[in-house]
DNA sequence: TAGGCCATGTAACCGGTTACATGATTAG
DNA sequence: CTAATCATGTAACCGGTTACATGGCCTA
């Protein structure tokens, strides 16, 4: 879906400005799930209200710049619910993480313990927030949304805390005996990490 | 990451021609994770030879077009391995599905559940598709991989067949009164739907 | 006093997709 | 006879990001 539908979906919950409208979309509990910035939200907020889906109101406010306050108009509410009624498209999952774990064997096992405790530290903040955003949205969708994203991200957590120890094991198995253009110092430190990683196997 | 760093990826594993990468990258085992298509791929390959980073030995075949299939050279390697040990960017995650979910209130519960049921249906057949491909990756990494993919798919569906019943109970609340664009039919539609909803609830 | 927050907007850029051209072979 | 598979490549397009301009207020 594109940024349109999406400033639409913010506003059928509730009017507001642009600046709103990112923030909850790039950080706030939308974040989870979509992602925009400024640069598309703008012009997209300004190519509806020509097109009349939505309509802007100005707030003058003391000592803070004018916000243009954005509200769905019926026409926009109607076009909004079309195309959420029409099959969604597939979700998209995009991951540095897997990939890099999918390559482990080419890898020290240093990097591998990093990017597996980068990883998990990345779940846990993202399970975070979601627990503290839910309450700031006002949809009834959003507790079942959260209730996914939680359970989901738990899951990931749970996977890798358990089987952390098989991925290690694999890491550096790739190289044998191979030239590395790395330093030297970080080459012995691969010829170590392969022995803790074979001890790690035979645990 | 871009699409050079997902070549190398692909042909540190193994040797393999641009159509073989795309063919991996958006239908095979990596597809879960990573995406790209020819117009990105076939370009990154050829400026990459240009650096020296791949080689390529050309293939002729009997009745068929032949095949370009490149190989990490030592310098492609380094450059990727540099890639890996510098921290991975979090994960992407975009879904229609929820975004759906969490504006449930507007919509008619017939879209509600067409919506679940898709989603089911998707999360189903990914499962499945990781099931059949892992086995074809030569990469220790991959089983691992497929175990992250399946653990987190098969808990979404579990969340969504516990509570997708919460989620139909939401549908249409939010459109107490309110005119819709819709024919008169599917108007209709929608005041029992939200009868149905209610009893739903109920239960 | 440096930096962050509020708030709007735009222009340049960019990575990537879509769609096409080409063409033999094989499966349904 | 049609459609798909194999296989490479390019050009036009596009949706979106990055980075900037502007500027007062508040906090550390």
């Amino acid at each position: 879906m594109n940024v349109r539908t999406l400033c639409l979906a913010v506003l059928n919950c509730c009017e507001s400005t642009g600046y709103e409208i990112r923030k909850l979309v790039s950080e706030g509990h939308f974040s989870h799930f979509v992602d925009a910035s400024y640069g598309s939200i703008y012009p997209a907020l300004a190519k509806m209200e020509q097109e009349g889906l939505v309509t802007a109101r100005e707030e003058f406010q003391p000592g803070k710049p004018p916000r243009k306050v954005y509200s769905v108009t019926d026409e926009g509410r109607s076009a909004f619910l079309i195309a959420l009624s029409k099959p969604a498209q597939k979700d998209i999952f995009k991951s540095e993480f897997l990939l890099l774990a999918m390559c482990a064997e080419m890898m020290d096992l240093s990097d591998v313990r990093r990017a597996i405790d980068m990883q998990l530290d990345y779940l846990a903040k993202e399970i975070q927030q979601i627990d503290e955003e839910v309450a700031q949205v006002d949809l009834a969708g959003a507790e079942w949304v959260a209730g996914y994203g939680r359970s989901c991200l738990q899951q990931a957590t749970v996977y890798v805390r358990e089987n952390r120890k098989a991925l290690e094991a694999i890491a550096g198995t790739g190289l044998q005996g191979r030239e590395t253009t790395k330093p030297t110092g970080t080459a012995k430190a691969t010829v170590e990490d392969s022995q803790t990683a074979a001890a790690v196997a035979a645990e």
